[in-house]
DNA sequence: TCAATAGTGTCTATGAGACACTATTAA
DNA sequence: TTAATAGTGTCTCATAGACACTATTGA
């Protein structure tokens, strides 16, 4: 694949640049107990919680890396990890020149099985300071994560389906940190839903309907 | 900065890893003559046009990187470079494994000095296919400049101040690729603006007031 | 005066939000 | 029946869009 004959305007070749370290970090995101939550690992260098992340191998994709990260340094097996931004401040990682290509993936809590003795799964409210500056990898995860539900009904397929009106609006209520009207809510969220087959009732009160994603 | 003692749980160290070439490129748009364009520069090696780009220097933020890349290879001082998206694609690059982080520029027409011997300004409408999928970058980048005029006047201060209403309306539309309702226009963006002093007249009728960016 | 451009008054259609009402179940 | 949850009818308010009207200039 690489052309070693290739050389630049001023006679360099590609391998005769300095090349910075490419990691890619990765906010696993999920909502569990009612709580919006990311997943994290325990650092074996510094014994910190952090966002796990891998160097990137040689002629791999960026997603790619970001799937095997989640195999090897949590056990879990990732969706469809989606670039963020790349944080390049030169004196971010103390370990030396590392860019660090931030990801979201979004995986349903059934899906995720957590090994205590690697990986946690923390309420985003509640989670602290996590090391490499791994919070503000947090922060535009969550963002990105508000901006998808705020018009779509379950973009990344958190919930089972089928599912009723009312887990929807709980989901996105707890994604986007607010309240819903529930009439306003069925209002804008119907018609991107086909209806299923069957009713569901949770305790008394009139069963509800079912719907899945579009 | 570099921590060279460093090393991973495997007994690596960093430079052990093999690290891919980083690259930005650059898509600088501005409007002029009432179209909406892209600045290309002649590769030197493969004599097509592309966006001008760079490797990283060691150390380097990518945003400087961008604005070395503006000055080395098209004379031009960029303003505010805006990462868009990480292209990864191993077999994107023929010269070898380049992660290509791309970035969006706006620069006013006015401040653009081109040197027609090195670079040119096409019509994004009018421009032709590039080389390494630059085309792919200038659809982000386009798409990231409507969606940043959708809300705000003249967000990257593309028109000299003070500037007319109408002048405002006719820069959206270039940028957006539609045409605006004047009256519509005019009272989803005073609120926006603070009022400039005098007013100015294009030949006949009313004389228009002007404005700057709140 | 007329032509041309700037700017406003106002009607209508649409949609969000709020609230009250009806519907359907368990106990 | 009552309590509880699901779902709808409908009013109000804010806003986008459209159209007509007024305002202010040059020729």
């Amino acid at each position: 694949m690489a052309d070693t004959e290739y050389r630049d305007p001023s006679g360099k070749r590609l391998a005769d640049y300095p090349h910075p370290s490419v990691a890619v970090d990765t906010a696993v995101m999920t909502v569990v107990d009612g709580e919006l939550s990311v997943l994290q690992i325990c650092d074996a260098v510094d014994d910190d919680w952090r966002l796990p992340g891998t160097f990137v191998h040689e002629g791999e994709r960026l997603a790619d890396s970001v799937l095997r990260s989640l195999r090897e340094k949590a056990g879990v097996e990732g969706l469809a990890p989606r670039q963020l931004h790349v944080f390049d401040d030169p004196s971010r990682d103390s370990r030396g020149w590392v860019l660090s290509v931030a990801h979201l993936d979004v995986v349903p809590a059934a899906a995720l099985t957590i090994d205590p003795g690697r990986a946690r799964l923390v309420a985003v409210a509640a989670s602290g300071a996590m090391v490499h500056a791994h919070d503000d990898i947090l922060e535009y995860a969550v963002a990105q994560l508000r901006e998808d539900h705020r018009e779509r009904p379950d973009p990344h397929g958190l919930l089972a389906e089928p599912f009723t009106m009312t887990e929807l609006r709980r989901l996105h209520e707890v994604v986007l940190g607010v309240e819903l009207q529930p009439d306003t809510f069925r209002r804008a969220m119907v018609g991107r839903l086909v209806v299923a087959e069957g009713k569901r009732a949770e305790g008394p009160g009139k069963p509800a309907g079912l719907y899945r994603r579009g």
